[in-house]
This record gives structure tokens, sequence and C-alpha cells, in this order.
DNA sequence: AATTGTGAAGCATTTCACAGCT
DNA sequence: AGCTGTGAAATGCTTCACAATT
């Protein structure tokens, strides 16, 4: 893992300020301040600027960051001041949507390889990728310098498949599967579990019991 | 918000619990520790306990949890003891695969309506379920008592769309889009942002430059 | 005057360590 | 003897409050 002291969440509050930055400079905003990147985002401004000082002093006191040079900071902090290429595995319903929506909206991070094991979708194409071969994992990951690997495969191959991913030289997983991944310590994997996020809002909802009945919970 | 002193953390894990105790039960298995949910989920045992422990006493000292009992327990806790109703508006790539994920795999939520704009799409089906007007969407929600909004549209439209989703007395979003979806505090909002997810995972990969040394001062 | 950057305080969550049952 | 349940300690993250800077 790259560097302990910085949360995780505030890594992922970045690609929003990114967003937010690229936004107004498409407005012609020059100069934003921490109260007003607050107001659109829904963080509040000491978070934001907080968020920010990990990295380096970005703006300037009295006045605020300016849009062009923070958003060009966050990018190389993310390391998408280059194109980043990401391998998707299983052109399911799920890798299939993931690999349209991501081709065809962003370019930093780019969908670079489709892997199939259905000889009957290896060949087609999605937004102009072909599916390969499952065969051609490893070479094509590595020739092409995939960096990102995308799993939308059943859970019983998710973790044959990340450490086919991880041999070919991969250093961060995207799991849609709901496998756990085990994988070295430096690779690092996020979960997207999609059942068990919708479980979990079913919780938030009228027809969840919490800890409300017969249960003995006490409590000081 | 249900019940504030629960972590947020803690109920997404309990459908994990959920899921392997389901597949024990399936191999016979009664009794089960926390130290092998442990093993087989990669949460520590001390934390499975404590999970389970804000909703009860569910075990057994000195043996460990009835495989059955506890997962009923959690599915009451979850709510998902009765199937939970939830809508999807956006029949576009990413809904279309997450209804066609959800329907196929899973009846404890759902989706029992889908709803689009494009009269292209209205009247066809995914997986049995018939694509609505976004006309239809207020009445139909209310009548078919829909406690899960999805919202799988292009975000100008998500901030609408929720509030129709809110009126028609839904309690819980799964917004997908990147906006920002302000609602009343009593309906809980989960994000789920895939641009997010993968922007930050190329912090983790070595082209990201995260905090270094050189970068702070010097280059503009 | 305005707004950033940051140590310190305040919360929240996880881990530790062990008492309490079976 | 073994494993759960839980206060207490440790860790991690967020908010506060204000000094520093333009």
């Amino acid at each position: 893992m790259r560097n302990p002291r910085i949360p995780e969440a505030a890594i992922k509050r970045l690609p929003v300020y990114l967003r937010l930055l690229e936004e107004l400079m498409g407005e012609r905003v020059t100069i934003v301040s921490s109260a007003e990147l607050s107001e659109k985002t829904g963080f509040s401004p000491e978070q934001i600027r907080k968020d920010l000082a990990y990295f380096g002093a970005f703006g300037t006191r009295g006045v605020g960051y300016d849009t062009e040079v923070l958003s060009r900071r966050i990018r190389k902090i993310l390391g998408l001041h280059r194109t980043v290429h990401a391998a998707l595995v299983g052109a399911g319903n799920l890798g299939t949507a993931l690999a349209r929506y991501s081709l065809s909206k962003y370019k930093d991070v780019r969908i670079a390889a489709i892997f199939d094991s259905d000889w009957d979708k290896i060949g087609k194409q999605i937004q102009g990728v072909e599916i390969s071969p499952m065969e051609d994992l490893i070479p094509m990951v590595r020739r092409l310098g995939v960096k990102i690997g995308i799993v939308t495969v059943p859970a019983p191959e998710a973790q044959k498949v990340a450490n086919q991913l991880v041999e070919a030289g991969v250093e961060a997983l995207l799991n849609f599967s709901p496998a756990k991944i085990r994988v070295s310590q430096d690779v690092y994997v996020q979960n997207i579990d999609l059942t068990i996020e919708l479980q979990s809002l079913a919780y938030y909802t009228s027809v969840a019991s919490g800890e409300d009945d017969a249960e003995t919970k006490s409590r000081l």
C-alpha cells in the first residue's frame, strides 16, 4: 500500500474534487474556495482543505484554489496525468455494461483489453475493443502495461482470474464478484458487491427490525 | 437514520455473513465459530462477534453460532425476511445490467418496477419486468409499496428522479449517478460512483505520484 | 479581510484482553 | 476446555479553532 498516512476515504474524495474542478474550468471559473467546493460536494470545507493539504499546499491564503493548478495536481496525485490502462475480465451483463459505460465516458482510465472464456463472445467487440480468450490474458496484460484489473466473473472463478491478473503485473483490482479475493499485500483490492449494497439498503427501510423486538439489549 | 450507534460498516458486513451462513447450511453445517467465519470472510473474529452482539446474543459460549438461527436473525435484522421491493429508474447500459443481474440472482430484494423516459424502451421487458414511462413512477411505486429506489440515470436528471422516488414513499436510494443527491434526512442514500472507483484505484498504482517529495514546491 | 493550513480535540470504529457461560 | 460477549485501549478519521499568509 502506497502511503499509509493518507486515509482511503480522502483518496476517494479526490475524484469528486477533480470532476467539479473540471466542470468549473468549463465555466471559465479560475479560483474557487474550500467553502464553494463544500457547497457543491457536500463535504465540509475543513475536510476538503485537509484532504488537499495531505499532498502539499496548493491554495493561496486569503484567495482560494486555482482551478487549473489544483485539477492538474489532483490528476498527478491519482496518476491520471497519463492514461491508465485497465483490463476487464468477464463480458457478462455487468462487465459489458461497465465496459460500455467506461469506454464511452472517460479516457483517463481506459479499458484496453476485455477477456472472457465463452467462445461465442470472443472476437466480438465492445465499443471498439475486441473480446479476447482467457489464454491471452497474461501475455496481453503484460504487453499493454495494464495496471488495473476489473473482475466481473462469477464468484467461483474470481480467485483464479485475480491470480492471473496479478501474475501479469496488475497492481490494483476492482472486484465485482461476491468472492473474497486473496492476493499479495502490495496489490490493492477494492470490492464492489451489488448484492451487499442492495441487501444493506434494506436495513435502512421500515421493514427491517433493527434491534427493536424481543431482544434483551441492556446497555448502561 | 435507523440506529445511530451501530456502525454503517457493520451493517454492510451482515450480508456477507448471511451469504456465507446460507452456503454453510447448504453443506449441512449446523454450527460455526467466529474463527471459522473469520477464515472465510477475512474479517477478524472479534469484529464478527461485536457486529452480531450489537443486535443481541445469538451464539452459545463454548460452542459457536447455529447457522440456521443466525441466518434467520440476520435476515430479520436486515428486513429480508420478507421480499423488499425496489424500483429501478434508467434502463441504460448500467440499469439494464443491474436489473438482469439482480432479477436473475436474488429474490430477497426484488426489482418490481423499471422506469425510463425513452419511448423506444418503454413497453419492452427486462427479465419479465416491463419498462414503464416516468409518468407512471409515483403511482406505481406507491401502489407496489416500493421501499428502495435505484437511480441509474445521467447526472443532470438524478435529483429530479430522486425527488419523485421520495415523494412516492421510497425510504432508501442507491445512486449510481455522479450527482450529489439531496433528500430529506430520513431517506438513506448510498452512492456508488464507478468513475470514482476506477479513478481512485489508479492512486494505488505505480503511475500515481502520491505525495512524493520533489513535486511539492517546484513544478508549475 | 479573506481564506488556507494545521495541531489538538472530539468521534467512530477496530482490536485487545479477559470475564462469563456452556 | 472452548468460544462468546464486552469494557477498555488503540487506532483512524473528522471537526474545531485559530495562527499564518496574501
